[in-house]
RNA sequence: GCCUGGGUGGCGGAACUGGCAGACGCACCGGACUUAAAAUCCGGAGCCCCGCAAGGGGCGUACGGGUUCGAUUCCCGUCCCAGGCACCA
């Protein structure tokens, strides 16, 4: 700051204690509250519980920026509303710790992962320590603890006894240089990111997690919490239960041998219209099925696609696939059609395999426009299908004996049919898959199951035994085989059978970085529990209120979290089974960069805004306020790099305005104050109740009031509760509430139209009936302009609003 | 291609259920204070047109229609931007 012989008088004055000095006070608080453990939620308080939680963060190396703040920044507003309005509130933060980026780091500059977390855990502590937000720290959680990991294995061992979780042949995406199985996000154009080779897929054994055996119950779920439509419309797209069913086809390969071929049809309805079949190139039938004249051009096929299949294609790819050879049966009508493979079938889901009704389908259509295959039209539309496929519903047509029939009573009638005949049956197919949960990395933790070759198969670690200590690796390098590091540790790896006792190998597979945070929330309850997940006395703080965190987690973190806690509900560890009541998402901060457009920050985009030094230029409760007012919580906001210092002097003015008033609040108020009083008690509340944060805070100039504000900037409302007389803290007061007697005003400005333009305004004492506005409309010479020498033929009055005058 | 959001001054963004569009802030302009600057305080402003001025008029919420006394808000169509998903039978 400024000081020295040339100060003017102002600055002295600006220099004097009364002077705004977050630099000063905002720490002083922060040790206060610390210190009195205000922040620290008491299993034994009488005060109803609140949860509000955060997606707890990935501590990663370069620490948090602006776009980070924002999204601690509200729930921390809205946490201390609820402490202020008398809750018990639990606020806790911790690290979803595992992860790729540490194992990166090993394998490249030789940090252990152990040791590289933590650090960067310690530097997100310190900036989210600047935050001011009020987390309880002695609840603290880090998935990479073996007494927290503990207990993510237990959960998976449960699992394993419910038959849950199973090993199977799955495909990864596989660097055939870098010799390891690649995420998704790592796969670049169909190459490896690391190394650029082209990127195929491979056939490892794999555990999975039976999560579609929950599809009916997580999409029913959906309809009783209340969180954004938008989220809910994601999951169940997500989960994309369809109706439909299973038909089965006479396949007839060309030596002459017979196989059924199950396909899953949503429209059985149009069975007669099928004149062709497709298969998933990847189907087992497919060697089989494929005569020897076509099997070069098969295989050719099986082969590229295997290629393809993960390369982001471009939107409106041309059709492609080739003809087996062979044909199949169809059941209704016995008539022999080909089987073709191609692409656009999935192995992944339904049945793998398709009957073709191009008619009726539009991806059929496009594909056998290409291959000049047979197009039958069996359900009866205006449009016909000379164009496109008619893909609505109709008259069935060319149907046999159910010609005729409208295409909805149809679709039962022909099941029906099916299932008498035992040639297929009504059948529920969901688009959600079982979820890979192998991952063959270091860096997560050890799936704890025992390999028994001897007797006994697979066997889980006994309860007991837990936690399986992830062990140090002298290399965080893959094998080479698939493996994951833990391979190579051969004394680790050689154990007895806890069964038979003989000798046996323990599973190398770690978790995916989901596991860990699948189930935190539960944790915080009970954080420091050891002989059970969650203690009873925790199980008092559940279900989480409120959820906060960014759309990105929409589907994914959100839906493993909902299946986990399904889970631990039938296994009697929680009594309920949806976490999350209420769920709000933040919208994120973008910035202008090196491409010249509002991007998301990132460090490579060169367009992160770094809170450190707004911090120590304007304070932490300044960038609070700002993050607060950037614009709709839910929406993306761009970030002004100027904003800051409009709510800067802000905070300066109130606070002198503050100081100045300070004595005199105690002399009887006039209407006029109270008023005001009133009026933003009230807008603040609502619009809180509404996480309108950005909204509040412009109508915070009309009049500053400690307590209302204290959520928003908890430094300087504390300091300033202090400075004038109370004792501290802030937020061990009630909320205040609101007088409607107070929030209504004497006389109202009521808006006059003519034709539906405004031409004027007239002040009328509240609620005014219509003849009172007209007569006084009538009387203003700014609107009698409009209506000299015309009939007023239509008055439309809203009370306290507008008075519209039709005149012609 | 599909799904989900979104498009309002120079900029970020307000506007409760259809009722005074542009709150609040940034940047800008003018004034006060200062030797001067910064800071602070007071005032101004959507755009266009007429007028010396006081003032007056027109147009305006991506674009084109519609419903209505009245539309940023509701309906239909089009364009653009962002995010997500990849042919789900």
């Amino acid at each position: 700051m400024i000081s020295g012989p040339g100060m003017t008088k102002y600055n002295h004055w600006i220099m004097s204690d009364e002077s705004y000095n977050p630099a000063e006070t905002e720490p002083k608080w922060r040790e206060y509250w610390i210190s009195n453990h205000l922040h620290e939620a008491r299993d034994d308080d009488p005060r109803p519980k609140y949860y509000c939680l955060d997606m707890f963060p990935y501590p990663s190396g370069s620490g948090l920026h602006v776009g980070h703040w924002r999204s601690y920044v509200l729930p921390d507003c809205w946490s201390r509303y609820k402490r202020l309005q008398g809750f018990n509130v639990l606020h806790p933060m911790g690290w979803d710790a595992f992860g790729s980026p540490a194992e990166n780091d090993a394998i490249q500059k030789g940090i252990h992962p152990r040791v590289g977390t933590q650090r960067n855990i310690e530097n997100f502590k310190r900036q989210l320590h600047e935050i001011g937000a009020m987390y309880d720290w002695s609840r603290e959680v880090n998935t990479t603890d073996p007494d927290y990991y503990k207990w993510t294995q237990w959960i998976f061992v449960k699992m394993f006894k419910a038959g849950l979780a199973y090993k199977t042949y799955m495909p990864v995406n596989w660097c055939p240089s870098c010799k390891t199985g690649i995420a998704n996000e790592d796969v670049v154009n169909g190459r490896c990111e690391r190394c650029g080779t082209e990127v195929t897929k491979k056939e490892l054994n794999q555990w999975m997690l039976r999560i579609t055996k929950y599809a009916d119950r997580l999409l029913e779920g959906l309809q009783k919490l209340d969180w954004p439509e938008k989220v809910k419309t994601m999951q169940t797209n997500w989960i994309g239960r369809s109706e439909g069913a299973v038909v089965t086809f006479t396949a007839i390969a060309a030596d002459g041998t017979e196989h059924p071929l199950k396909i899953f049809t949503t429209r059985p309805d149009t069975l007669f219209g099928a004149t062709y079949m497709v298969m998933a190139p990847e189907h087992p039938l497919v060697p089989e099925l494929t005569s020897p004249a076509q099997a070069r051009n098969v295989q050719a096929y099986v082969e590229t696609v295997k290629h393809e299949k993960d390369i982001d294609r471009a939107a409106n790819i041309e059709k492609t696939g080739v003809f087996t050879g062979a044909y199949a049966l169809n059941p209704v009508n016995g008539e022999k059609i080909p089987i073709w493979i191609a692409d656009y079938v999935l192995m992944a889901y339904g049945t793998g395999a398709i009957m073709a009704v191009p008619a009726h389908d539009e991806r059929d259509y496009e594909f056998a426009k290409k291959f000049g295959l047979e197009i039958r039209e069996v359900i009866s539309s205006k449009q016909g299908i000379d164009k496109e496929a008619f893909i609505g519903e109709g008259t069935m047509i060319n149907s046999g004996q159910f010609t005729g029939t409208p295409s909805d009573e149809g679709r039962k009638a022909i099941v029906r049919w099916l299932e008498s005949k035992e040639l297929g049956s009504a059948t529920v197919n969901y688009k959600l898959r079982d979820w890979v949960f192998s991952r063959q990395r270091y860096w997560g933790e050890p799936i704890p199951i025992i390999h028994c070759s001897i007797n006994c198969g697979l066997v889980p670690v006994p309860e007991s035994d837990l936690p399986v200590q992830l062990p140090d690796v002298e290399r965080y390098q893959p094998t080479g085989t698939g493996e994951s590091p833990l391979a190579a540790i051969k004394d680790w790896v050689n154990v007895k059978c806890p069964n038979c006792g003989n000798p046996a190998e323990r599973e190398t597979d770690t978790m995916p970085q989901w596991a860990g945070s699948s189930w935190y929330f539960l944790r915080y309850a009970s954080p420091k529990a050891k002989d059970a997940l969650i203690t009873e006395k925790g199980k008092e703080w559940l279900p989480v209120d409120l959820y906060v965190g960014g759309v990105e987690h929409a589907i994914l973190h959100l839906l493993y979290a909902r299946f986990y806690t399904m889970f631990l509900h039938d296994i009697g560890v929680v009594d309920f089974d949806e976490p999350f009541e209420r769920l709000f998402n933040q919208g994120m901060i973008t910035h202008v960069g090196k491409s010249g457009k509002a991007e998301k920050m990132s460090k490579s985009k060169g367009n992160v805004v770094n809170p450190d030094d707004l911090v120590r230029q304007f304070g932490c409760d300044s960038l609070r306020m700002y993050e607060l007012f950037v614009g709709q919580p839910e929406l993306d906001a761009e970030w002004n790099d100027h904003g800051i210092e409009g709510v800067y002097r802000f905070l300066k003015r109130a606070w002198h305005w503050t100081l100045m008033h300070n004595g005199r609040w105690n002399a009887s108020p006039p209407r006029e104050m109270l008023v005001q009083r009133h009026l933003l008690i009230k807008n603040v509340t609502e619009r809180l109740e509404t996480f309108r944060m950005n909204t509040i805070v412009s109508s915070f100039t009309v009049e500053a009031f400690l307590v209302a504000i204290a959520p928003f900037v908890p430094h300087f409302a504390e300091e300033l509760w202090q400075r004038t007389g109370h004792q501290p803290s802030i937020f061990l007061q009630k909320w205040p509430k609101w007088d409607e007697a107070y929030t209504t005003f004497d006389t109202v400005t009521v808006a006059v139209q003519v034709n539906g333009k405004l031409r004027g305004t007239v002040v009328v004492k509240a609620e005014a009936p219509e003849e009172s506005v007209l007569e006084a409309a009538t009387k203003d010479p700014t609107i009698t302009r409009f209506l000299d020498g015309k009939q007023i033929r239509k008055k439309v009055y809203v009370k306290n609003r507008i008075l519209n005058l039709v005149v012609g």
